[in-house]
DNA sequence: CATGAATGAGTGTTCATTCAT
DNA sequence: TATGAATGAACACTCATTCAT
C-alpha cells in the first residue's frame, strides 16, 4: 500500500503558499521554483498535483473563491437586509492582514483577466457570484424597507461592488491615503446615504419615481 | 546630413504601439518582440529610444497620464461645479474605444504597483493625481452649494475615485453586465444623489429632478 | 529516489571542457553554447552546476590552479634546492600536450586581470602562489649552496616566474621558433647560470663552463 | 572641392585613440561604439577609414608595433653592444605611463594570437621583430666582448625576450609586487650576469661581484 | 509518491554592420 | 565626408516542462 496523502487537503495546502506567493512578488514574478520554495516541497511535487502551471493558477483562483464565499456565509448567518449588506461590504475591504494578502493576491487576475485570450479559453473569470449577493441583499434591504426602493437593486449592487473594488484598489495602492479606518468610514458613509428614514422621505422618493421609470 | 528623426515625436509614435500590446496582450505577455512588431519597425529601434524594458514601460504609463491629464483640461475648460466634476468622472470611465484600450492598458500596471518591492523603487506609481483634482472640484461644488457641504470633501473625492475605477474594471471583466449606458446610467444616479439644494432637502431633491430631466 | 548526481564530479567534468574551449577558441569566443556543445550536455544543464558565465570561468580557472599546485606537490615530493627548482620550473612551461592546453588556456585570464575594473572586484587574479614556492626553493637551494646567495632570492625567484611565463607565452606564438627542446635547454643554460660551487666559485664557473660548450 | 581630410594622419589620430580603450577596457570589452565615443567621432567614422573591426583592431597593432620599433631606433642611435641591447630591454618594460599603457595594450593581443584560428588568417602575429634586434644586439656585444661569446646568442636573446615580456605581464598583473624600480633592478642584474671582461674571465666574474654587494 | 537532472524555447539585451541622407 | 537610424544575429539567462530513478 502506497503512502496515502489526502490529495485534496495537499491540494489545498499547496495552494494556500500559492496565495502567498502570488500576493506577495505577483503574478508576473512568480515561478514554478518560486512556488515550491514556497510549499516546502519540491518542484515536481506541484506537477503531481496540477496539470500544469495555468492550472496551478486557475485553481488557486477558485479556492480563494469558495474560500471567501464560505466566509460570507458564515459571517452573514442570522443577519438580514442592511445590516447583511453592510457585513458584506465589509468582509470584501482588505480590513485585516488577511483580506489584505487576499486582496493582493486577487487583484493579480484582474488584469489576467481583462487582457489576453478575447473570446474563448479566460479561466480567469471564475468568479464574481459577489455581485449576485449584493444584489439579492439590496433587494432584501428594499422589501423591508431600510433602503430606498426607488433605485434598481443591480445598479444600488453595482456601485457597491465598485465601491468595494475601487476602495480595495487604492488601499493597496496607496496605503497611506486609503487606510483601514478611512475604508470603512467611507463604506459607513455609503450606507448612512443608502438608509432612508421613514416618514415623509418614502413619500417623497416615491414620488420621483415615475419619473425614472418613464425614462 | 543624415535622417534626423525627432525624436520626442519617434518615441511617441512607439509608445502608443506599447499601449495597444499591452492593452490587447496584457503586461505579461508583452515582449520587446511584440511591440517591436506593432511598431512596424525592427526590434533593435526599440533600444534607440529607450535604455530598456523598464523604461519602455514606465514611459509608457508616464505618457498616458500626460495624454490623460491633458484631455481632462481640456474638457474642463468652461466648466465648474458639480458640472465639471461629473465631466471629469465621465471623462475617466471606457465609454469609447479609446479609453476602453487606455483603461485595459492602465489595469495592467496596476498589479505591478501592488505587488512586489514594497518600498523602494516604485516607477510604476507615477501618479494618481486624479483624486486631488476630484477633491478639488468636490470642494469648487460644495462652495456653489451644489453638493452638500456637510461631508468631507476628501472623503466624497475618494468615493468617486472608487466608483471610477470599480466601474472601469467591472466594465472590462464583465462588459455584458457593465456596458458603457449602464457605466453612465449609475454615474449619472450618483450625481443626483450628490445634489442637493439649500432648505428643504427634500423637497430640492424633488425640484431639481426635472431640471435634470430636461436635458 | 531521483538519478543522483555526483555534483563536485560532474562539475569537475564540464569544467575540464570548458578549458578545452577556451583553450581552443579563445576565452572571447566562448559562449555557454560553444561549452553545452564541448561538455555533450545541453545548454541548461550549465545552468545547473554553476551560477552565471562568470562562475564557470572563475570556477574553471580556480579548478585548474588547484591541479596545477596539487601536480607540483607531487613531483616536487623527496626533490629538494635546485633540484626542486628545477623541476617546478620544467612543470611550468608547456612541454607536453597536457600542459600547452593548461597555458593557453591560463593565458586567455592574463588580459582579462591587466585590464577592466581597476580597482574592487577581480576573481581572475585568483593565483599566483608559484611565485612564493620559487622563492621559497631558492632560498633552500642557498641554503644547501646549491646557488648563489649572495642574490635576493625574492629577485631571482621572480626572474624564474618571468622566464616560465615568458617562455611558455612564446612557445604558444611562435612554436616553431619556441619548441619544447628549445625551451628546455634554455631552461637548463639558466639553471647551469645559476649553479654554484663552494671555494672558488669563479673557477668553478669557469671550470664548468667548458662543459658546456662541448655540448 | 569635398574637404580634404589627410588620411594617414587621421587613421593614426583613431588608432591612437584605439590603444586607449583597448588599454583601458580590454579587447573584448571594446566596442566600435566605445572606440567612436573616445575618438569624438561618430561610429560610422571609422567604417570610413576601417573595413570593420577586425581591420582597426589589426592596423591598431600594426601602428603600435611601427611606433615601437622606431622609438628602438632612436634610442638607441649612437649606442652598441651591451649598452645597445641594455637600452632595448628597458626601453620595452612598462617603466612610465606610456610603455604600460603600451603593455596593456599589447597583452590583450597574445591570447587573440595563441587561441582561435590554428592555421590560416592569424592577423594578430604581425610580429616580433623584437627578437630578432635582441639577437642581432647580442651578437654585437658578444664580438665586442662584452658578454660570453660560448653562449648561443639567439638563446640569450630569447631568453631576454621572455624576461621582458614575463616580467611585462607581471608588472601588469600585480604591480605593488612588481614596481617599476623592481623591474629595472632585475634587469640590471641580469646584466651584470651577462657582463663579462677579456682575460681571468673567472677573476673578472668575482671581481666584480662584490662590487654589487657592496652597493 | 517524490525527486531533481535535463531540456529547449523564449526572454531582454548588445553590437557590428549597412545605408540613406 | 560624416552621420546616426535601422537591422538582425548572437548572446547570457530564465523557466515550464519532462522523465528516469
Amino acid at each position: 500500500m502506497p503512502k496515502n496523502v489526502d490529495h485534496d487537503e495537499r491540494r489545498a495546502e499547496l495552494l494556500e503558499a500559492v496565495w502567498r506567493v502570488i500576493a506577495r512578488d505577483g503574478l508576473e514574478r512568480t515561478t514554478i521554483r518560486s512556488l515550491a520554495r514556497e510549499t516546502g516541497w519540491s518542484a515536481g511535487v506541484l506537477a503531481h498535483y496540477f496539470a500544469d502551471k495555468d492550472d496551478i493558477l486557475t485553481q488557486a483562483l477558485r479556492l480563494s473563491h469558495e474560500r471567501i464565499a464560505a466566509r460570507w456565509e458564515e459571517k452573514l448567518e442570522g443577519l438580514n437586509g442592511i445590516e447583511a449588506l453592510r457585513e458584506l461590504v465589509l468582509d470584501n475591504l482588505p480590513l485585516d492582514d488577511e483580506r489584505e494578502l487576499e486582496t493582493k493576491f486577487l487583484t493579480n487576475y484582474w488584469s489576467r483577466s481583462v487582457t489576453g485570450s478575447p473570446a474563448g479559453r479566460s479561466p480567469w473569470r471564475i468568479g464574481p457570484l459577489l455581485v449576485d449577493r449584493l444584489v439579492e441583499l439590496v433587494g432584501e434591504a428594499q422589501e423591508r424597507g431600510e433602503i430606498d426602493a426607488a433605485e434598481v437593486k443591480e445598479d444600488v449592487g453595482e456601485r457597491l461592488l465598485a465601491l468595494i473594488d475601487g476602495l480595495s484598489l487604492h488601499a493597496l495602492l496607496d496605503p497611506e491615503r486609503v487606510t483601514r479606518e478611512r475604508q470603512a468610514a467611507i463604506v459607513e458613509q455609503e450606507f448612512e446615504r443608502l438608509r432612508i428614514v421613514r416618514g415623509d422621505a418614502g413619500a417623497e422618493r416615491l414620488g420621483h419615481r415615475p419619473h425614472r421609470d418613464q425614462e
